[in-house]
DNA sequence: TCAGCAATAATTTGATCAAAAGTTCAGGGC
DNA sequence: GCCCTGAACTTTTGATCAAATTATTGCTGA
């Protein structure tokens, strides 16, 4: 019999969990990790979030020092840089290759998203800005078809996350403006070329943002 | 006291290790992987080969099966289009970096290590071919002083590693050429823009040759 | 012959524990 | 005061084992 629900083990949804802990700004860069604390504070055995933890290192999410002692690492420009290119490819790239595969449904569900993104914004809400730009963001992702691509996306954007949450905590939401409605307009008429811009200015913006942030 | 070997966790040892294997073809594509297994040939207990096994799947080098089954992936064409991008953008930067900190010494250990590249050529030694020519690559890289760019490259040749291998056994070492010359000739002058040219053209030949075998 | 099914075998998974490694801090010597 | 030393404490690491899960085999009946 096949079940509907493939149990998935623990150590992935440890994994899961702290990803998304580290994608919306629950943790500090530098904060420092132990093994032992994160499991009790997750509440499971230490076996299952040394893996979780490894699979996060594994993709720059955390990095572990010479002593072994684990942090979420700290952006800097010189990192910055690097993220930046690379982003600059990869998520235009799967942005137009969405554009072939997006349907009504699809549109509908990234309106929905954005909606919450503005939402969020002028509530303050800094965690649900993060969380819903986070969604809107990897769901027009999926539908590119580009696995490979797409998780190089998220193992950039695990590096930014922590940072993020502090230069949003430091001047508020007021301030975030997006080009969700330019590439949502592009979608609408299957125009790849258009949504690969939108998504491409609204990568420059944030990081832009970012880094002016870390300039004062 | 601060000991001049910092000894290393067995998991990071048979990381390196199993990386290695992947990386010069020690693994067919769509071989299946057991963590017992792993950890017999190896040599070793069943819990740092978990790790390394996670920290493996992380970066793409492995896949989990559905099954919880574990294998080294088959590049297809799909496949191949997405990191033929990504590699195009991060390594020629990789190299454009790597000109303004290369030093003399830097070179001459370019020049041995290319010359063990022509050498395994000539003499039909695949594994050393593709240890050389890594080598070759990612001490270039490694002078960039590009921490991330470097690791999302390294995911990369992790992912091509095992279909390199199946090109080279297929069709012999005798077609391979590369662009190492005029890399290192670039590199005497330090100039970093044909330095980046001579690494892009080496790895459009290099992408080309493994997909021109594949179309066979 | 072959599908269906139960029993067996192999593997992964997570908890636990001992050993190794690292950190912290009080106390003593300069 | 300041730095070193070492003991107590914390954390990581790797082995081991039991439970859960999955694969495989062999059997039965049509």
């Amino acid at each position: 019999m096949n079940e509907l629900v493939t149990k998935k083990p623990e150590h992935e949804t440890i994994y899961l969990q702290v990803k998304e802990m580290i994608l919306f700004g629950e943790f500090i860069p530098g904060q420092p990790l132990t093994i032992h604390g994160l499991a009790e504070t997750i509440g499971t055995g230490v076996t299952p979030a040394r893996e979780a933890i490894r699979r996060l290192t594994a993709e720059g999410a955390l990095v572990t020092l010479e002593n072994r002692r684990i942090e979420v690492p700290a952006i800097t420009e010189h990192r910055l840089k690097q993220i930046d290119l690379v982003r600059l490819t990869v998520e235009p790239e799967l942005a137009d290759r969405a554009a072939f595969h997006c349907k009504p449904k699809d549109i509908e569900e990234l309106e929905r998203l954005d909606q919450l993104v503005d939402q969020s914004i002028q509530v303050g809400d800094i965690r649900g800005y993060l969380e819903a730009n986070y969604q809107f963001h990897f769901h027009l992702y999926g539908l590119a078809n580009a696995q490979i691509l797409r998780r190089i996306a998220e193992t950039l954007w695990l590096r930014i996350g922590p940072s993020l949450r502090v230069v949003c905590g430091r001047y508020g939401t007021a301030n975030l403006t997006d080009h969700h409605r330019e590439a949502l307009d592009a979608l609408r008429i299957g125009d790849a070329a258009r949504t690969r811009e939108a998504i491409a200015q609204d990568i420059r913006q944030g990081m832009e943002f970012v880094r002016q942030s870390y300039e004062n």
